[in-house]
DNA sequence: TAAAACTATTCTACTAATTGGTAGATAAGA
DNA sequence: TCTTATCTACCAATTAGTAGAATAGTTTTA
């Protein structure tokens, strides 16, 4: 297997076993089983588990950052660009084997367990991410594609809150159609 | 030590250690030394770690449900009311060493590492918040004391994870100020 | 009342499994 | 041949959980 093939394997069923599990319920041990490589072939790769962490959440955050950074800059209006946005937490519930939280959402709950780098990396998260969000409310309200009352920062922390919250949530009970219909419960708030 | 404030002390401490490190982080070491109480005294009251979860969970549940039925059965209006019901997860966040997030929020991250018995009481807990805070918008809305767009359940449930996700993810960054910053927000969004 | 019996609680000392991590041999590719 | 990658075989720490001895605290009984 090509190197980078084995690195994103690993990386792959890390991720997967984080995002239903937990990175405390988490061992080199079920990523070995679940890869089909022995434990030490992982350590050669990532040596500790802390840097296994950070390499997961800078892929991670980059692709997840590229995407929205993509469907931002698009031509829709912004109210269908928060759909869209809000979107793509459903898609990580319904990604492989199901009912997969955020990995940055999974990992706040974990935070106080975790090395000083991941820790920085799971608050680059979210600060990008209400970052991207406070602008996208900003432009709407200006055009009109958005009612809301208090301010753009305040409601885009509401929102990614709310959004990291739901998805950790309906995995309880509801899954993806309770995600739906609060997801449009959130936009009826957005336009009135 | 009488027994029940052992029992007490027990549960104290891995509640305090759940509700900042989470259930896969915390051990019965961790607790043996916060107590100051050998490991096996600890098996003596709580047979296997499953067990006491179910126990503290039922703990938990009691008392939250019943200050918040203290809460919405007293004779303010509605939006003071849910002013106040966010007002106990913010406490919660301030309790003690500081930085605890609900005990529910964490343990639904860690959901699908629970035995079932206790991850039914992690839904419960989710069903009975959401049960009464519907019959809250509802009421406030027939009153005029809301004003939203929507259905009040979906609201309920909206608010309810938004209040999990925060209390998880000010603790990044943020702290008590900014969830009182989000709280705040959350109260104009039901009022226009 | 005092001793004996019983019960409840805590202790020391262990086990087996799992954890993250390492040393060093072996194989595979360039 | 030299580097890259994977392997076997280990280590020390931590995990949940147990056995059984040693105390406390109560009750019962002589």
């Amino acid at each position: 297997m090509a190197i980078n093939d084995t690195k994103t394997a690993i990386l792959d069923s890390a991720q997967d076993l984080i995002q239903r599990l937990g990175a405390n319920a988490m061992s080199y041990d079920h990523i070995s089983k679940s890869v089909g490589i022995r434990k030490a072939s992982i350590h050669y790769h990532f040596p500790t588990k802390e840097n296994l962490l950070e390499s997961l959440l800078e892929r991670y955050n980059e692709n997840f950052l590229k995407i929205v950074d993509d469907l931002f800059s698009s031509s829709d209006p912004e109210d269908k660009k928060l759909l869209k946005y809000m979107g793509l937490f459903e898609a990580t519930l319904q990604d492989g084997d199901h009912d997969k939280a955020c990995l940055c959402g999974m990992l706040g709950a974990e935070l106080f367990t975790l090395g000083p780098a991941a820790a920085d990396r799971v608050r680059y998260f979210y600060n990008e991410n209400e970052k991207r969000l406070t602008s996208l409310l900003d432009n709407g309200k200006k055009k009109g594609n958005f009612k809301f009352k208090g301010n753009s920062k305040k409601l885009a922390a509401l929102i990614f809150s709310f959004l990291e919250g739901a998805l950790l949530l309906v995995r309880a009970e509801g899954g993806v159609k309770k995600f739906q219909s609060v997801k449009e419960q959130m936009m009826d708030l957005v336009k009135s």
